[in-house]
DNA sequence: CATGCCATGTAAGGGGTTACATGATTTT
DNA sequence: AAAATCATGTAACCCCTTACATGGCATG
């Protein structure tokens, strides 16, 4: 999957692997994060695939920087990849849910307590989503923002819901709790 | 973590490894799934580590069962991984919404269609919450049923609005597609 | 002088997915 | 007779996470 996230961001234009991390943290972070390390050692590969090609920049008085560029195949694969349409839906993996289910077990109170701190955790989130993200979105440097900006937005669009829903679903049960 | 959903699971009753599997596909698969070669192994590392003892079960016509006990220290790890609560939101992983980031470049028409058959299994799944699954737990043979049905339902709950916003993004992202 | 940011990597391990494999019983 | 359900396992692999590791520049 992150391999897709670097073409998808490479066809842009071509960049570093310190920047990918920082648009993906930006962006696709929200639905699909990624660790230095596993950019790195991604592009390696990809380089080793055919998929991109590296150069170093030196700049005086800067770290020296390795420049990935996709290649024919690279877009060839991207094409692949968004061609074939998902058949099935994303599994969700929310481990506070399954605290949750087996919580009759626990200490009311400190269930209590974690659901109200994962309800300061999802309303911080949803705070970011409306300031920095959007903004980060809307204020892009990329190609053809008119013609990208719409679906960025609607990603933007679930993330909010979903946080919405999350506070929504944290309120109501801990009402729930606080009645027991 | 498929441990620790064993682990809750065998703490109400001993049971075999394909009943499990059948309980976390009714339950915390909404939230946490897992394939039947997994939970297998698991269960055999598990005894491994003394947190689960096993024996055989032959009856006559039926195939060899493998029972699976919890034991104190099985308890024990439970208890510990509910009393450290979680600090840090679940990150999302879905797929689609990579898709739709970098969907400007696609055919419009089977971005569309993409997204309308997506609607279609996320209608399909909002039903079945609401059908099967709320059954499955109302209807359940667990020693205390009224001690952790309401955690049940509460996770239940989550599943059935994040369904329910996740269709109403869909229906908003397929009327932006349009006119465009 | 210390913290933070820029910038790039390696290595070990864990958790999860896919595929392969078998065999009996029950239902259509 | 075929398909579905019951029932248990192994093996290879892949992706991702965590930790280790380095070094320059800028800012407070």
């Amino acid at each position: 999957m992150i391999q897709n996230i670097l073409l998808g961001f490479l066809n842009y234009h071509s960049m570093t692997g310190y920047e990918l991390k920082q648009h993906i943290d930006y962006s696709t972070a929200h639905f699909w994060h990624a660790y230095h390390s596993q950019i790195y050692t991604t592009l390696r590969q990809m380089e080793k695939n055919g998929l991109v090609t590296s150069r170093f920049v030196d700049e005086e008085g800067q770290p020296r920087k390795r420049v990935y560029t996709i290649t024919p195949a690279g877009k060839a694969a991207l094409a692949a990849w968004l061609d074939q349409p998902m058949m099935e839906m994303s599994p969700l993996k929310e481990e506070l849910l399954v605290r949750v289910f087996f919580s009759a077990q626990r200490d009311p109170q400190k269930v209590l307590d974690e659901l109200k701190f994962q309800r300061q955790l999802h309303l911080k989130k949803l705070d970011q989503y409306r300031t920095e993200t959007r903004q980060a979105m809307e204020n892009t440097d990329k190609p053809d923002p008119e013609r990208d900006l719409p679906f960025w937005r609607a990603t933007l669009n679930l993330g909010v819901r979903y946080e919405q829903v999350y506070v929504e679903w944290l309120d109501e049960t801990i009402q729930m709790l606080e009645k027991l």
